[in-house]
DNA sequence: ATGGGTGCAAAGTGTTTGCAAGTAT
DNA sequence: ATACTTGCAAACACTTTGCACCCAT
């Protein structure tokens, strides 16, 4: 049985994670992390965002390009600028029965959904180069 | 302006998405117009399942790993085994208020959202070899 | 004839992995 | 001491692109 260890790695790119509330890719998360360490590896941030997501310690949210990386425990839904790919959080509850009506009508063992709303972000909308 | 032309391999292409009910990947296309026109290039299926999909004549569905294609024309739910990767159609109708209040809440121009549901399909779970 | 489409191969992204050395427990 | 973790670089998987030639309109 594997125990997961606590390295000054993984406590650097959980604290770049929860200082962030605009969520950001493995990559950022790297970038920033080795204004500290600069000796720190890309494959070690994804080894590690890979373990916290498994851990619990943050949510990974999958939407198309890289995967994000969210401070919040609870799952939740997003919303995605096609403009600029500016991802938020959207301010709806998660609606489980949804999983049990998936369950109860397929027979499919759904352990959840994820939602993403897919528009233009007010500030993308503002700018008029709409499009 | 930009007009689309009819060529056979876009057709061919889009009878093989046609053809299907199981959300094929665009290698799976690739793969399978190749047996009959053997010089057809992934770029080519690339190309033609993207102006296809701005046509509106298929849907894609966006999933990690690779995006598939489904030849129904009506946005709605899907579901993936994340055993086996199957994706296949949610038996849920498409909940158009959530744009709405996502728009109301927030003033992000929603234009649709994708769910996914997560989980073991039955064959897999029958399967007993589970996690 | 004209301008979009094609095949090919190379290049891009984002992510994973094999390995030897390092380190938390 | 043990066995998980790291840094590095190479490998991967999926997709996009530059270019010269082709072909639908």
């Amino acid at each position: 049985m594997i125990r997961y260890r606590t390295t000054k790695q993984n406590q650097l790119i959980l604290d770049a994670v929860q200082k962030h509330c605009d969520h950001p890719t493995a990559d950022q998360i790297y970038l920033e992390v080795r204004a500290s360490n600069d000796q720190i590896s890309r494959g070690t941030v994804y080894r590690n965002l890979d373990k916290l997501a498994d851990l619990g310690s943050l949510l990974r949210v999958k939407v198309p390009g890289a995967d994000r990386y969210d401070c919040r425990l609870d799952v939740h839904y997003h919303m995605i600028c096609r403009k600029c790919g500016a991802v938020v959080d959207a301010p709806l509850a998660y609606h489980h029965e949804l999983d049990q009506q998936v369950l109860e009508q397929t027979g499919f063992l759904v352990e959840r959904h994820r939602t993403v709303f897919e528009g233009i972000c007010p500030a993308c909308a503002a700018d008029g180069t709409q499009k």
